[in-house]
DNA sequence: TTGAAAGCGCTAACAG
DNA sequence: CTGTTAGCGCTTTCAA
């Protein structure tokens, strides 16, 4: 079975035209009940398959989204992935994935691939190189071209599409006035997140919450992961801390293990909560207690929108859906006071 | 801009022939350098983008890679994806990811999704549910319309194909031996994976190691999470247990919770090592000791397998690579005697 | 009820 | 050096 069986083949064997053979495969009631099973028959037992590009081609419709997103290893991503393929299988779609590194040039490079047809619309989330430096003209370009795109996540106010964010100021809102009720309210907030969008937000949440409470703020912007054990070290050796909000979940173990090697125990002296509700929560010692952003229904949200831009069922205005989050109690904190 | 623009419109705006065009575009030496350039100028003014689907019709190629990974939420197959797209990025190919869920169906529809051309080969791991019930015909029949495959870690038997594996064996044997070293000889594996042909040979690996020691396996098989809890438990409290190794990274840090709530410390009284190393291990406390199969290497291998297959560059002949374990000492074990 | 023909956007052999 | 033509596999209008 070397080459694929095409129309013109089938129309050969059967003496009749390409045309009668596409439209009795497409069950068009053009052609007689006889001629269409014949036809069928013989699709089957050549093991017919229509040729997708070739379908595309004429139909100008790919039936196919292109995803980008910043990082694989980022557990909030998949599980936003993991929505996205579910909604768009099931509305008939296929996903293609780029990764951009969080580099602008991959991104770049990402939206080019997508630009030349062989996609319908794009989902993605920024990098955060683009957000840092703020370069647009590739997304502006992909909107000239007149592709669909929502942005997720990570958004850039200067891009007039859709967008699916989740309320990231509301939760580290609501997660510091926990903290206020249930640890005290010496609350740290540690960002590692402070070059992008969400971090920005959370850290407004935050001082919201201790602007409410009359508190000043503690933050500590620290980029990596080892600059922590240093930084907060040293913070929780000066001054009473006994709560930590950290801007995502590898900053919170790593806060609850600094926390611990300088002698405290969580939740009992320290109470910690991070962002994202991965499975290394779940897994962690004590558990960690998180705010999640429900990243499956981002992803199925964001599919949602696309798909009705792309089949031009949405208003001409860019929607902005903002997802709200929840905190999901576990172990790191203490329960709240009845 | 509303439609794209295409070599057509490009030809009449400049009244010479489309192919003129093409070929100037293409940069063929058949058209004179003053041409080519006026060509090209027009071309980038207008934001030409060649149409992908129209030259892969022609072309017969897609240059992009079908993947069917079983989830993605398991942290190993990500590490893969990204071996993957790195090296399919390097050689000008695209990846179009479908998940299985682990269920047989799904990996089927995949196979038909990828069956129409829309891609030059598949990158897949084998679902639970298909591995179980060994089902084949999917993968059969993609062999037959000659799409190239290749499998990584779970793979089938029965299915001639290029495959890349890892030495699931020697790294729960050489995880056992290093166990015996530094814990003692008391070692019990605990598998959950023993309806997958990894689990069944990192058994196989660990029972071998227990051979030559000439101790009794212990092997505890345990389907679910919560089963480990009880089951793990109670074989705690009746038998003296040296060590563990898991089959994967959560039951291990699920063990090393079991232990610790039957008043065990690790590594002192227990050593626990993990299967596949992720994120998850490195943040664990105390970070965990893991038989690390190399994902990326296994995804970038496969790429290659696969491009080489597409392009004719390979044997005729099925390849299969073993990609050999490595034990990456954490704080869950003790240190070596030397 | 069936078929011929045009065309989606591109490439390439062949003519001029 | 440039253009004509055919064709990739399919859909679809129009004619028979």
């Amino acid at each position: 079975m070397a080459a694929k069986t095409t129309l013109k083949d089938l129309a050969k064997m059967l003496d009749v035209s390409i045309s009668t053979v596409s439209k009795a495969l497409n069950d068009s009631p053009e052609i007689s009940l006889p001629t269409r099973i014949k036809i069928k028959e013989l699709a089957a037992s050549c093991n017919y398959v229509p040729n997708n590009i070739a379908q595309s081609l004429k139909s100008k419709s790919t039936k196919t989204i292109g995803v980008i997103i910043p990082s694989i290893l980022i557990e909030f991503f998949n599980k936003v992935l993991y929505g996205i393929e579910a909604e768009a299988t099931k509305r008939g779609y296929k996903i293609i994935i780029c990764l951009s590194n969080e580099t602008f040039k991959k991104e770049q490079e990402s939206i080019d691939t997508f630009i030349n047809g062989s996609v319908d619309g794009i989902i993605l989330s920024v990098a955060e190189e683009t957000q840092k430096t703020n370069q647009i003209s590739h997304f502006q370009k992909s909107l000239n071209y007149s592709l669909p795109m929502v942005m997720f996540d990570r958004v850039l106010d200067d891009i007039d599409c859709d967008k699916v964010t989740v309320d990231d100021l509301e939760g580290a809102y609501k997660a510091t006035k926990f903290l206020s009720k249930t640890a005290g309210q010496n609350i740290l907030f540690l960002n590692t997140l402070s070059g992008i969008s969400v971090g920005r937000l959370r850290e407004q949440g935050y001082k919201k919450a201790m602007a409410n409470l009359k508190r000043t703020p503690i933050v500590l912007n620290l980029e990596n992961y080892k600059a922590i054990e240093k930084g907060l070290g040293s913070v929780l050796k000066e001054q009473k801390i006994e709560a930590i909000l950290a801007a995502d979940e590898y900053s919170a173990l790593l806060a609850m293990n600094v926390a611990r090697l300088n002698g405290f125990s969580i939740p009992d002296d320290i109470s910690v909560i991070g962002f994202t509700n991965g499975l290394i929560s779940e897994y962690a010692m004590p558990s960690l207690t998180v705010v999640s952003q429900h990243a499956e229904n981002i992803g199925s949200l964001a599919v949602d929108r696309l798909i009705n831009r792309i089949e031009k069922k949405s208003t001409p205005d860019a929607i902005h859906d903002v997802v709200k989050t929840k905190i999901i109690e576990r172990n790191s904190t203490k329960k709240i006071k009845k």
